[in-house]
RNA sequence: GGCGCAUUGGUGUAGUCGGCUAACACGCCGCCCUCUCAAGGCGGAGACCACGGGUUCGAGUCCCGUAUGCGCUACCA
């Protein structure tokens, strides 16, 4: 048998860093397995779907570099024949019933507290709960037609068992069993208009698509045993269910829009200069590890490689981030992370990514990939060792770039009006250096330090107050390097307008 | 309230059939390197393995209880 898993969001927002990483999750357990991988949207909820959000969900797994499905994608709601239809089937075969009880009205947000307030009457009331005390639960499937035929609004119920328990084995959480009891005939067709509901809809899918695995997260485990109940009802063998744990803001709580704005949103990865490879190894970590192998910086084949359901924990795990500081506005170790695939990559493949950015940063010149090729390589190469995102390409790197460059005050301080002395300093440094000859390391260091000497400074001072002058910053890479990269004339112009500035 | 799941340094995790003086990564501190800042190298602080019992020569590892957290409990998904 071939497995064949799905990842199943529901297009209501934007697409959520748990929700990427049970697509994760489910994309490498078929790619080990050879599998087939799925996307299925969950759509059944029309007035909070919109078209946006699953734009943003595909945009997001392509990012990722899993929206490789292999089949068409499934949008649940051109189903929902199929789900009344086996639904109504099963109020035939007595396995459900029509609930002729008219419709409450309820809101998303008086729904906990009804929860709340209806466990809290219940145990006053020592009645235990008995959801099946359903006045239509028994009626005559004749008296049902009947009532129904003559335009009586209805819900379709799933007919419970009053004993015995459903099991099933979750592939991460083990032996899972619930006792009837605690579960009330569900609802599988709205009253009225006979939309299907969550719990069917999934169910017939799974079964209509073959799904073999249902990865998924964690959230929904103690509710698969009403999904299994449903297959029991339809006769259908149910799949393997593999749950994932949660993955829990900072306070323990669930990671939420709402709660933590932009970091719990995927597209902010990428807006923010992160390496798809670089977060989608940071999310595979988060709830999984390998066991005893120490490497953490991990291709996608080796990644592939070395997934099971079995390395996959029970406990949820913390994004750790700082809603004030923002240097840790997401996890530390994804930034960590992300600086260490931008200086160790393969510069071929970062390339194209510093491009996109330096385009949108009007910062682009096609010459980098012609006459200026091997400069741009070389320049890349230099400053990527001590950026964390591809934003440091255009921001701290602008100088780079472009001669409109802003000085940090920092800097300046620290630099440039340290020592006057510097004003009438940096010209002559810019005369001396625009007739070394030829232009490389070792005689631009040579013209330095000799200038340095007979100037009776330090060539520190040069060096400090040249990185400055040259890319507005007060850190960077070894200043030689830059100002071989940075070239002969542009060098001069730099050290001169510096001057003003000191 | 009921039911379920979880609990190893600040965070992510490793700890196979019980032998741990509890390992790794991020973060933090120090030193080296040095023209700055990173990176890198070396070293360090930080966990009585939630708590309490039990089994055992011996428990992070097995059993029971408690606490805490999270999830579900909806004609939402």
């Amino acid at each position: 048998m071939t497995v064949r898993v799905r990842f199943a969001p529901s297009p209501t927002g934007y697409l959520h860093i748990g929700a990427a990483r049970s697509a994760l999750f489910n994309w490498l357990f078929a790619r080990k397995s050879g599998g087939k991988f799925l996307l299925r949207v969950e759509d059944t909820d029309l007035q909070r779907s919109t078209d946006e959000s699953t734009r943003s969900i595909l945009e997001g797994m392509e990012w990722l570099g899993i929206g490789d499905y292999d089949e068409e994608i499934v949008f649940q709601s051109r189903n929902a024949d199929k789900h009344r239809e086996a639904a109504l089937h099963l109020v035939e075969e007595g396995k459900a019933y029509r609930d002729f009880t008219p419709k409450g009205e309820r809101s998303d947000s008086n729904v906990k507290q009804e929860i709340a307030e209806r466990a809290r009457t219940q145990a006053a009331a020592h009645t235990g709960a008995d959801h099946r005390s359903n006045p239509f639960r028994d009626l005559s499937l004749e008296e049902s037609n009947r009532r129904a035929e003559a335009g009586e609004p209805f819900a379709v119920r799933l007919k419970v068992a009053r004993e015995g328990q459903t099991h099933f084995t979750d592939a991460v959480y083990g032996e899972q069993a619930r006792d009837h009891s605690e579960i009330e005939d569900l609802v599988l067709l709205r009253s009225g208009d006979l939309t299907p509901l969550y719990n069917l809809s999934v169910v017939v899918d799974d079964i209509e698509m073959g799904i073999t695995h249902v990865i998924r997260g964690q959230d929904h485990l103690t509710n698969t045993h009403k999904q299994v109940l449903i297959y029991e009802a339809l006769a259908r063998p149910t799949p393997v269910f593999a749950h994932l744990p949660l993955i829990l803001a900072p306070n323990k709580a669930k990671l939420s829009k709402r709660k933590h704005g932009e970091v719990v949103s995927l597209t902010t990865y990428r807006d923010r200069g992160f390496i798809p490879a670089a977060f989608r190894n940071y999310l595979t970590l988060l709830g999984w590890s390998p066991g005893d192998e120490q490497k953490e910086i991990m291709s996608l084949a080796e990644m592939v490689e070395r997934f099971s359901l079995e390395g996959v924990h029970r406990s949820n795990a913390v994004f750790n981030f700082s809603e004030t500081d923002p240097r840790q506005w997401t996890d530390q170790k994804a930034l960590w992370m992300n600086a260490e695939y931008v200086r160790t990559m393969p510069l071929a493949e970062l390339l194209p990514m510093v491009k996109s950015e330096l385009e949108a940063a009007g910062l682009w010149r096609p010459e980098y990939e012609t006459e200026e090729r091997a400069w741009f390589e070389r320049t890349i190469e230099l400053i990527r060792q001590r950026f964390i995102t591809l934003k440091d390409f255009s921001g701290q790197g602008r100088a780079y770039f472009s001669d409109e460059f802003e000085y940090d005050e920092a800097a300046l301080a620290k630099n440039l009006k340290k020592d006057s002395a510097l004003r009438e300093m940096l010209p002559r440094l810019a005369a001396r250096l625009e007739a070394v000859e030829p232009w490389t390391l070792e005689t631009i260091e040579q013209a330095l330090r000799a200038f340095a000497e007979e100037a009776g400074v330090k060539a520190a001072l040069l060096i400090n107050a040249s990185r400055t002058a040259l890319t507005g910053q007060s850190v960077g890479p070894s200043m030689f390097d830059v100002f071989e990269v940075i070239g002969r004339e542009r060098c001069a112009v730099r050290l001169r307008n510096a001057a003003s500035l000191v």
